[in-house]
DNA sequence: AGAGTGGGTCAACGCGTGTAGAGTCGGAGC
DNA sequence: GCTCCGACTCTACACGCGTTGACCCACTCT
């Protein structure tokens, strides 16, 4: 009938891949210790010691369900940094599986804690070098952890006061309560 | 010698404390997953047994851990609810062990998170009800998700950044933010 | 066509967990 | 002073987990 024409090293990635996708699904939705390499196994529809085969361990598994490209953009002005954190929040609102992969088990996991805080403390100094004021690092900080409690609030509290609201409306609400904090001076 | 002078309803009560202070100090410490009821046993230097005698199963301990007394206060101003916010934050930034101990597992335990969604929804509507405008309820909801971001930052996290600026600092730069969700017209 | 590689499965092990029930023992009550 | 009660412990069970090693079988290569 029709061609399948999948090489082997295709077929492996397609599978590595199967698993990889339904590994960050599930790590998302419930974290590291409630998922389960059997239950990852039976999402990616394979049997669940090609899972141990492929990834090693849990651990390693997790470790590249998380992974996630960073592209660092550099610093400009405070007006900008405000638009790039509100930029933060995708279409829709929604981040990559990978980070809220990370997100969810950042406050029971050691390692996804310390992946949170090395990735927090990026965008910390990223925001930071462009803010002004010699209070720019605790700034950028508290900048950095507004978005970041509305992340957790909206994508994995998923509370209905945020959910109820657009994209825009959070936004354009929020947009004052950054500036304020961008440029202090200037109010 | 010293007599000890304990009747049996008083040392129940005591040994029954100490479990419930060791359950605390251990869900805040590492989550719901994470804190095995051998461990709270051990803590408190009592048989893993008695811990099931006295709450059941390990759901209960943790409901019980986590019940936290929640005061109510009437809504005033939209100054009084930033103040008010602010102040929530409490000598040296500590909350009790009991809400860590929510905090730390909401975000992967359903129980917890429901919790949670019921804690933040009330602050919502109290502080909802002391601002102006229209969107009122939407901009208490960023209020109230900047303060989580924060606790979960500082406390859970222990973001560097946080952790190296005092209290006052912190109030002192996150004022103007929440003034500005607070009253968005007077800027 | 035959050998061999490698993607994939099967069955099982060891461990730690939450949990249950029988048992112990010292102080309280008559 | 004997008995009972209740705080507390001991032992064990069943289950689900991460993980392992042997195995199978289709496709590739020569």
């Amino acid at each position: 009938m029709t061609e399948p024409a999948l090489t082997r090293a295709e077929r492996r990635r397609r599978t590595e891949r199967r698993i990889l996708d339904a590994a960050r699904e599930l790590f998302a939705e419930r974290g590291f210790e409630r998922t389960t390499i059997r239950a990852v196994a039976g999402a990616a529809e394979v049997d669940p010691a090609l899972v141990m085969q492929y990834f090693g361990n849990k651990q390693r598994l997790f470790g590249e369900a998380v992974r996630v490209a960073r592209p660092t953009e550099p610093a400009t002005g405070p007006d900008e940094a405000v638009e790039h954190l509100l930029g933060t929040l995708g279409v829709k609102m929604s981040l990559p599986p990978a980070s809220l992969a990370m997100l969810r088990s950042m406050l029971t996991h050691p390692e996804a804690a310390t992946t949170a805080r090395e990735s927090l403390s990026r965008q910390v100094e990223q925001v930071s070098a462009s803010l002004p004021g010699e209070d720019a690092r605790l700034r950028a900080a508290l900048m950095t952890t507004i978005m970041l409690g509305l992340t957790v609030g909206h994508q994995l509290l998923e509370l209905e006061e945020l959910r109820e609201a657009s994209r825009e409306e959070i936004v354009a609400a929020l947009r004052p309560a950054l500036r304020a904090l961008a440029a202090p001076e200037a109010h």
